[in-house]
DNA sequence: AGCACGCCGACT
DNA sequence: GTCGGCGTGCTC
């Protein structure tokens, strides 16, 4: 983008006819955070041309009534041509741009790549207290007599009106308790009974804490001497005062003020003597911005020492990174990657650069922040999705401006990719084979990990995957030399990779040999650790109870009613729950179908696993870690602790337990049914397996010690199983590749996969195979379907998928181009009103 | 995405 | 006769 777009034009200046003097319209195109497609232009008014620029946000209304705040993209001087009003800016809410040019050419990668909209993006990449929206105000008319004519509701919203001052909408269908009380307001406002207005409301309130300061009658020497003899018989005041002034006036460094907190804390005084000082007009007390941001640190920063082994690996990222190619470090688990990321990080601080820090979203544990922090102290910060947005708003600032304290190591989740770097020395994608870095909903569905790879490209800044299990599609890049490749063979403070042994459930089984759940393979490890006092982590990729109930008379499952899925029974809350709508229902114990009372569960999850646990070892205490026990806010770290500090023997939990946490006594991991994941209908499932199953194995292992890891299958001679157990990754992944190449998946092709939504089934599968027959029109062989997913229907929205396969070389913005426009082809004919189609790029 | 406008069925 | 359901089109 050339420079001068930062600029106010100054040419072509025109004669304006109705001033009589030389004008120059200025125009801005700006972003809604809308899922709109091209940019709206706007005039600035003189007032605005001077300060407006481009990255900046301003107040716009966009149609009848709404007010927006948009983000400058382009200014120009180019009247748009079309006949429509061209509307004015209304305000300018930012002096300086809080979005970056670098930031702008990042967002238009993933328009492109990703099939999406600038709005989109806009709205994904700001925390949503700087996306500013107006909202409908309604108030009663001061000037406005009570008539007779009123029905009952008019009447009793009008006395709320009354009584309220003010209301938004929300607030008025709640009060009335219909779906829409949008009737009942036009009536009122055509007898001019109420005020509507739309405004713009600002999100973001700095955060003030109260300062004290010196009244402004006690600034002189004489005064301070004067007051001090004033307090000589108030002691308790005198103490506070004097106190006050060694913090403050008397310091080495002098200061104005002392948080007010701070103040009575070190002092040792009560709120009443502070009181009575500010009464006597001695001090004041003024509220003063202070940040959320959190720069406190424990320790002083410690940074370790590497092996040989870790050095080695350093030296070579080192020089692959100066050839500006991403560097895939493949480092088997334990082998002390984050280490090496200490060393690199450190390397870029010490430049003055930031460097960001990407993990997925589960992998943010207190682990990884405790060893961050203890590394980098103040200098470390966090963003991601559980932060409020008032801190999001805080660190987006601290990344952007160059202020005295602030964040150069950004940890963050996948939306990070989105902050405004200054000047970005190196990105870390940690665990890079991680699908939680996909978006799936809503657009932009962005890959974090690919955009981190383009946002280096933009910044010049290098890029690091780390893995203990690359995904196929960066380990075929760092084959095929698109990525630089780095490996580390060796565990760290030589701990030796766990002994795996697979257990055969179905001989198990049949020879009676089944305590519960466990092979007896898996049940003798469990007694040894906890004879030993060790740990042990039991993997099921599952939550709830049973995932399905069954009548054992007539076949009957219980299914959601507005998805089409078999509920999944929690027993311990005593309800069937849809994992995709959240739809409960409780136990009849009865067969829906032939009312049989004999209704069994079927297959098994954590909260199963856990209570047989329970009964096979009641010594031990167990705990389960899923989606179910961490959803409040602090469980997920209240089970990290108490299992770190061996208050929990074992842990059963779900992937959650798979992800970056580093326990140093456990000694027996369990896969409790691999089939599951081996058996999973989708072309990754093996590639997935291997991951899983290796980040879960990982876990186990002691100083000294080899750990040990039971695979449950009913197919112990799977050839997957017998590359996780030897850690052939290669030999899994030529394997894999050959297939993958012969079947046209990824990484030899792209994929895009459209999702097509409606309510009513006959007219998705007719819009639905109306696209694919338009698709096929260009990409013939390369379309698969229009299908329905494993899950057909969810929240009462059926939907079917087609698949576009793209080769890797051909011209991929083309080829999006011809799949967006059928899709815009199919969405505009008659009929097709209430369809939802998306497109999907690289989906997992 | 919202929201307004416009056209057809089930109601006072 | 009207209310309100949804299908359609537009927003600088």
């Amino acid at each position: 983008m050339p420079k001068d777009l930062f600029l106010p034009h100054s040419k072509p200046d025109k004669f304006c006819e109705v001033c009589n003097t030389m004008s120059t319209d200025l125009y801005a195109d700006v972003i809604l955070p809308l899922p709109l497609g091209d940019q709206f232009t706007y005039r600035v008014p003189p007032e605005f041309q001077a300060s407006i620029k481009v990255g900046i946000r301003v107040i716009v209304q966009f149609g009848a009534r709404k007010f927006f705040s948009a983000l400058v993209y382009r200014l120009h001087t180019n009247m748009p041509v079309g006949s429509f009003d061209i509307k004015d800016i209304d305000a300018v809410l930012d002096q300086e741009p809080i979005v970056t040019q670098a930031q702008l050419i990042l967002w238009e990668w993933l328009v492109d790549y990703y099939c999406c909209t600038l709005g989109e993006v806009y709205k994904a990449a700001l925390p949503s207290a700087l996306k500013l929206e107006s909202q409908t105000k309604i108030s009663f008319n001061p000037h406005y007599d009570m008539p007779v004519d009123l029905s009952g509701e008019e009447e009793a919203l009008l006395l709320m009106l009354q009584g309220h001052g003010q209301a938004n909408i929300q607030d008025i269908n709640r009060f009335i308790g219909k779906r829409s009380a949008f009737s009942t307001l036009k009536i009122l406002l055509e007898k001019n009974a109420i005020l509507v207005e739309e405004k713009v409301e600002e999100n973001y309130r700095p955060k003030t804490a109260p300062f004290i300061f010196l009244h402004a009658n006690v600034l002189t020497e004489s005064a301070i001497a004067q007051t001090l003899e004033s307090l000589k018989k108030a002691r308790k005041q005198l103490t506070l005062f004097e106190f006050f002034l060694s913090e403050t006036l008397y310091h080495a460094e002098p200061k104005a003020s002392m948080e007010k907190k701070e103040l009575l804390e070190r002092s040792q005084s009560g709120e009443g003597i502070l009181r009575a000082l500010i009464d006597k007009n001695i001090l004041r007390t003024e509220e003063i911005e202070i940040g959320r941001l959190d720069f406190s640190h424990d320790q002083e920063p410690v940074i370790f020492d590497l092996n040989e082994a870790q050095e080695v690996a350093l030296e070579q990222i080192g020089q692959q990174l100066r050839g500006l190619k991403p560097v895939l470090l493949h480092g088997i688990t334990s082998s002390g990657k984050t280490e090496i990321y200490i060393k690199l990080i450190e390397e870029q601080l010490a430049k003055g650069n930031q460097v960001l820090y990407l993990v997925p979203e589960i992998g943010l544990t207190t682990q990884l922040i405790t060893r961050m922090k203890r590394a980098f102290g103040d200098r470390a910060g966090i963003y991601h999705s559980k932060f409020n947005d008032a801190e999001r708003v805080e660190i987006w600032f601290n990344t952007l401006h160059d202020k005295e304290q602030s964040f150069q190591l950004v940890l963050g989740a996948r939306s990070a990719v989105f902050l405004p770097f200054r000047k970005l020395g190196l990105i870390i994608v940690d665990e890079e084979h991680e699908n939680s870095y996909k978006q799936f909903d809503p657009a932009p569905r962005y890959h974090a990990r690919d955009v981190a790879v383009v946002l280096g490209q933009i910044h010049h800044a290098p890029v690091i995957l780390g893995t203990a299990t690359p995904s196929f599609e960066s380990y075929f890049n760092a084959k095929t030399g698109k990525y630089a490749l780095v490996e580390l063979t060796e565990r760290y403070k030589n701990i030796s990779l766990p002994e795996m042994v697979i257990a055969d459930v179905r001989e198990a089984t049949r020879r009676k040999q089944m305590k519960s759940l466990l092979t007896p393979e898996l049940f003798e490890q469990i007694n040894t650790a906890l004879a030993n006092d060790e740990q042990v982590i039991l993997f099921q990729n599952r939550r709830g109870f049973a995932p399905y109930l069954q009548c054992a008379t007539c076949g009957w499952i219980p299914k959601c009613r507005h998805c089409d899925v078999s509920l999944t029974y929690h027993k311990h809350r005593g309800a069937m729950i849809c994992h995709y709508c959240g739809h409960t229902e409780s136990l009849s114990g009865k067969c829906g179908e032939c009312h049989s009372e004999e209704i069994r569960t079927r297959g098994f999850g954590t909260e199963k696993i856990e209570e047989e646990l329970s009964l096979l070892f009641p010594e031990a205490k167990v705990a389960r870690m899923d989606l179910d026990t961490t959803r409040a806010k602090k469980g997920y770290e209240r089970l990290i602790y108490q299992f770190e500090n061996k208050q929990i023997d074992i842990l059963v939990g779900t992937q959650m337990v798979t992800k970056g946490l580093d326990f140093d006594n456990v000694s027996v991991v369990g896969i409790l049914n691999a089939d599951q994941l081996l058996n999973y209908p989708d072309f990754r499932s093996y590639e997935r397996s291997f991951q899983l199953i290796t980040q879960v194995s990982g876990r186990a292992g002691r100083k000294n010690k080899q750990g040990r890891v039971v695979v449950q299958t009913t197919q112990p001679k799977h050839p997957v199983l017998h590359e996780v157990v030897a850690n052939n990754f290669t030999q899994l992944f030529n394997r894999q590749m050959a297939e993958r190449k012969l079947f046209k998946y990824p990484p030899y092709f792209r994929l895009v996969k459209i999702v097509i939504k409606h309510k009513n089934q006959e007219r998705l599968n007719l819009a639905a195979s109306q696209l694919a027959t338009l698709l096929r029109k260009n990409f013939g062989f390369n379309i698969l379907g229009p299908e329905y997913p494993v899950i057909s229907r969810i929240q009462n929205w059926f939907q079917k998928e087609i698949w576009v396969k793209l080769e890797r070389d051909s011209k991929l913005g083309q080829s999006k181009k011809q799949i967006m426009g059928a899709v815009s082809q199919i969405k505009s004919m008659p009929n097709h009103g209430n369809l939802i189609i998306h497109a999907d790029v690289d989906p997992m």
